[in-house]
DNA sequence: AAGTGGTCTAGACCACTAC
DNA sequence: TAGTGGTCTAGACCACTTA
């Protein structure tokens, strides 16, 4: 039963009488998929737009507002509506959810520990949507938040989205993992789904974490998602909790 | 600089030239606050409000909008629209956010452990904004899910919200704690922040859960909301996290 | 001053539900 | 059939940014 994805774009997913919005809203997504537009620049306006795609501002609007909402575009009133750009103030804590209890949030900084081109395990291939024996890239990244040790990260993302990918280009990337993901490769993170359980650390943990093996952490499992649910990264980050701790739902008016 | 807090209602919180629909949305809120449509009841139709309120259709639709995306009101096409009800379907899911890690998901079975009226102490006052030695009731909860003993609660009201609640009233409710603070005491649970841990099982927890004393456990600390973000709960769930887990961030379309 | 997004209107018509 | 929310239009005017 392991059938093979498809991604396939716009028209086909749309049911036969979707609502204008809707479509509109598909067809500017594909277009962001086909990296019309790069992260950070302006969108045509809202009036070229709603010409373009031959409906109402008012149609044009309740699409954009969807892709704002979910944090695909960002409007600013009197400048235009852009690409999102992640590693940005608020909207770089979407992705980065670990604070320190007293409530503190800090930039974390980034150190690469490991790097290899392995075979996927099933585990791997399940979360990413892959045939077996694909082909992925593994790394691990020790992240301190004020100065102290508290998260590894490791991480797994297809060969086939990433060719090329090396060692160099990952240590020395400017910004955040998704930045680069969006700069070099076109790859846009738009969504994620996360799980939280306790783990135990193991001996490489312990180490790189500075805490005594078996050590209770906190086990965050995220699959990270690109245009058309498409998963593109897998991601296993193990924290210290002792002084840390992960920012669950929040909702509130 | 313990100042009480006010929970002051609608305009005083209105910037003098707020947009019109989001004055509507206070009015609203404010009606919701207090209690002029109870849980699960219609609100007059989209027109009527529109005429009441005398703005446009459009705009009365933009504050309904905002106020069905936040869960507290719920709409059906060709019905109405009605206050939102707790425990739910996929409503009751937003607060309850541990599954097996399979991906299962079940309905929990609820035993209330304990129940008393106790001073709150100083995290209780700082989570709840009380004043020093306010009465709180404090009641434990151990929740089953697939038959299995997964969760205590520890959860902490403010007596002035709840006044008279007694140990038969939380014992014999026919629902969810949050649809019993509707019904009984008219509070609207409509947001929380959550933050997760890891804590050891004490000899308490221990022995509720059956699981070793020290064991690691995943603990929720949950502040729960109504109108005016006025905290109205304050709860430490404790989770065997062994074959469940946390249902954090999710976003993707 | 020109161009952008943000708000607001006053309708029309459609899809769904209840009676 | 009547009443509800859902979609869509074609504007007007406002608030903000850039030059």
């Amino acid at each position: 039963m392991s059938s093979v994805p498809t991604y396939s774009s716009s028209a086909l997913l749309m049911s036969a009488n979707a609502p204008l919005y809707q479509v509109v809203k598909r067809k500017i997504l594909d277009a962001l998929a086909a990296g019309k537009w790069k992260q950070g620049e302006a969108l045509p306006s809202e009036k070229f737009l709603a010409g373009h795609f031959g409906v109402s501002i008012g149609t044009l609007r309740k699409a954009v507002d969807e892709l704002a909402a979910e944090g695909i575009l960002v409007r600013h009133q009197g400048r235009g509506t852009f690409v999102a750009i992640h590693a940005r103030d608020s909207h770089f804590f979407r992705f980065f959810r670990i604070i320190r209890q007293d409530g503190e949030r800090a930039y974390p900084e980034s150190e690469l520990m490991r790097f290899r081109r392995v075979r996927a395990t099933e585990e791997v291939r399940d979360k990413l949507s892959l045939k077996a024996g694909a082909p992925v890239f593994e790394f691990l990244n020790l992240q301190r938040l004020h100065g102290e040790r508290v998260i590894v990260d490791t991480i797994h993302v297809p060969e086939t989205l990433f060719a090329g990918l090396t060692e160099t280009q990952v240590r020395e990337r400017p910004s955040t993992v998704y930045s680069f993901y969006q700069a070099a490769y076109g790859i846009n993170v738009i969504g994620t789904m996360e799980r939280v359980r306790v783990a135990q650390a193991d001996a490489e943990h312990a180490s790189l974490l500075g805490v005594p093996p078996q050590f209770p952490l906190l086990e965050v499992r995220r699959v990270a998602y690109s245009f058309n649910r498409r998963p593109v990264e897998w991601r296993v980050s193990r924290v210290n909790a002792e002084t840390y701790e992960y920012v669950g739902h929040e909702s509130a008016l």
